[in-house]
DNA sequence: CGAGATGTTCGGCT
DNA sequence: AAGCCGAACATCTC
């Protein structure tokens, strides 16, 4: 499910448990959740230490905990987090559990293509620093936007759209989302795109990302009403603008939904 | 029961 | 040789 605007939303689960220690930490073994991670090392780590903040880039989450304890998420395709009682029991999804006094914090994702990142230091982990301009700051400029799209000149711009490095955070729905907002057809290669539709293309990426995290990523509100977003899921589903059925391809290696009027 | 799902990664082909 | 594609990952839902 999340890309990211539901990442940021399901950061703020856990803030009931800010500024509070967390007594026991409890996971699941031998998951690819952890891979490349020392459980036991990170189990010990978290144990007695006190969650102080975090913050959300892209689709990975980091949680700050004192003794220089840095905790990374991705939550994958179907991963989420949740608050519990401190008495609950991990299930059969929950591969984390972080309990405090009054709560617990829970990580679960059942078809587990989500990622836990650990590390512990003074310094930030570079899992964390080495990512990409966030696709709302000024450092994701039109030029550097153009460059990359320019590189991928044959590549369809739906699946560039996905490629992580460039637009960090875009997901499936919201790169039907920005190309549809920006009247830009799915399938068109990205070295046919006009001096025109890069900006259009640069501004309603900024724009989608904006709005979506004012929404979703605030309280998981619906984004306008007029947004595609509500009519990509339904087979029967039509544009917005125009009433016409939406069409539906593969494009990128995903499903890719459009409007063959609005979107040229 | 088969197909597909809002993500990433790897291997192989061009 | 970079770039692109499909498959794999694991489980649930329609």
């Amino acid at each position: 499910m999340p890309e990211l605007a539901e990442v940021e939303f399901f950061r703020k689960q856990w803030d009931a448990g800010l500024r509070q220690k967390v007594t026991r930490a409890e996971l699941h073994r031998g998951q690819r959740i952890f891979r490349g991670v020392n459980e036991s090392r990170l189990a010990a780590a978290l144990q007695g230490s006190t969650y102080l903040d975090s913050e959300a880039r892209a689709k990975l989450m980091c949680f700050r905990f004192s003794r220089g304890v840095w905790l990374g998420i991705h939550l994958g395709m179907t991963g989420k987090l949740r608050v519990e009682s401190p008495a609950f029991a991990l299930g059969k999804h929950d591969h984390l559990i972080l309990v405090q006094k009054k709560q617990a914090l829970v990580f679960s994702d059942p078809r587990k293509f989500g990622r836990v990142h650990f590390h512990q230091g003074m310094e930030a982990p570079t899992w964390w620093t080495k990512l990409p301009p966030a696709v709302t700051s000024p450092e994701f400029t039109l030029p550097l936007m153009t460059a990359f799209l320019q590189r991928r000149a044959r590549l369809a711009v739906k699946a560039a759209l996905l490629v992580q490095s460039a637009f960090p955070g875009v997901g499936n729905w919201m790169a039907d989302e920005i190309l549809w907002q920006a009247g830009i057809d799915p399938r068109v290669l990205c070295g046919r795109l006009a001096a025109k539709r890069l900006t259009a293309l640069w501004q309603t990426a900024r724009e989608v990302c904006t709005v979506a995290l004012d929404t979703i990523g605030a309280d998981f509100s619906d984004p306008p009403e007029d947004w595609l977003i509500h009519q990509r899921w339904s087979k029967t589903g039509v544009c917005p603008r125009d009433g016409l059925p939406l069409k539906t391809a593969t494009i990128g290696g995903r499903t890719t939904r459009w409007c063959p009027r609005c979107q040229r």
